[in-house]
DNA sequence: CCTTTTAGATGATGATGGTAATCTATAAAT
DNA sequence: ATTTATAGATTACCATCATCATCTAAAAGG
């Protein structure tokens, strides 16, 4: 059956990513397999080093594309009330019980944070860049170095981390309102 | 050599639990192998057997030390303005860049949290207690949900997760910086 | 003491996973 | 149309890992 046409390739190429960057943020790096990720697209092991030079590389790639995935579509907003509004849009969808259960399609720092924290060289930039985005987007002040934007980050990210490890639903939905008053109390209170 | 005395098989016995509590917050559960634990301790993997059932054992008895490690020095204040002293300490310890950096040695949830999300049974269960148990000592309010505390548990997780992704020191410390800020103000401003 | 038990070492087993070599059918290039 | 390059499949290789069987020397127990 091979070979496939450029198109094709490329078509394949966007699926292998996306299947990894749901695969990792579902069940880890370490706890997936290349062979995983090809299977969930319907391929075999081997083709994977047309794609991919390493699994490092797809790691990095995959990480990218998930920070993209929640991150390019927010800061277009061309007025400050729009921006302002995004941001609560993000937040409300941040703290749903929704992305507590879909961890594959949530916030990649959430679930994989720790794990790159271990990582060392473009990843890890790659982390840290995601990072700094994401806390400029979240961040309403004047202040340059995004600082409230930062525990903003954290707080979000803290508590989809904590909720995921709540045994019941009532106890996860708990915790996300009250991250939802903290959040609120926060952006009000703040003194930049 | 062997064997070994009963007493020496116990001292054994927690340096295990220790060196695999402190490798699986170094370098995750998933990498690090039964081998490197016995290694660790200066032993070798066959001996491991003796004294757990399976990893998936270890995993959990190392978590819960690792939690008793943190915790339970903590809630033994007898009156309430020892609990708040207590309450102070252990923030300024969690926004250390100690213990940033020092990861081995840290709150588990920030470092295994998102792995033991992905977990069932027993081991999730010790994770959803340890969140309630820390949650609880945080909480200065009367509300019995400790819905104030958790949400500064996952503030302090949150910083600590991310400011692991940072580059430099510096800006690790900025980040530990303003959400030392973000905590003071939820204390005093949190509306039961 | 002398027997029994067992902590830990050695080595084997089977599974899994990352990577490389090779094959093949088809897309591109000429 | 013929040649060349290559996407993906098959298979193999080597390393790692969890677990188990076996061996041993020394501790426990009588």
């Amino acid at each position: 059956m091979p070979r496939t046409s450029e198109a094709e390739k490329q078509k394949n190429h966007a699926k292998i990513l996306e299947a990894a960057s749901r695969l990792f943020r579902e069940n880890g790096v370490d706890a997936t397999g290349v062979g995983d990720v090809m299977n969930a697209v319907g391929m075999t092991h081997g083709g994977f080093y047309r794609h991919f030079e390493s699994k490092e590389a797809l790691v990095e790639a995959a990480f990218e594309h998930a920070v993209e995935d929640v991150i390019d579509h927010l800061d277009v907003a061309d007025t400050n009330s729009a921006l302002a509004q995004q941001r609560q849009a993000y937040i409300e969808k941040y703290l749903s019980s929704q992305h507590v259960s879909d961890r594959g399609h949530g916030c990649p720092l959430a679930t994989l944070g720790a794990e790159l924290a271990r990582t060392d060289g473009t990843i890890h930039t790659s982390a840290a860049e995601a990072v700094s985005r994401l806390a400029t987007f979240l961040d309403d002040s004047e202040d340059d170095a995004n600082t409230k934007g930062h525990s903003l980050l954290a707080l979000l990210a803290g508590t989809v981390l904590l909720a995921r490890l709540a045994e019941t639903e009532a106890d996860s939905e708990k915790m996300l309102e009250s991250s939802r008053a903290a959040m609120a109390l926060l952006q009000k209170n703040w003194r930049g």
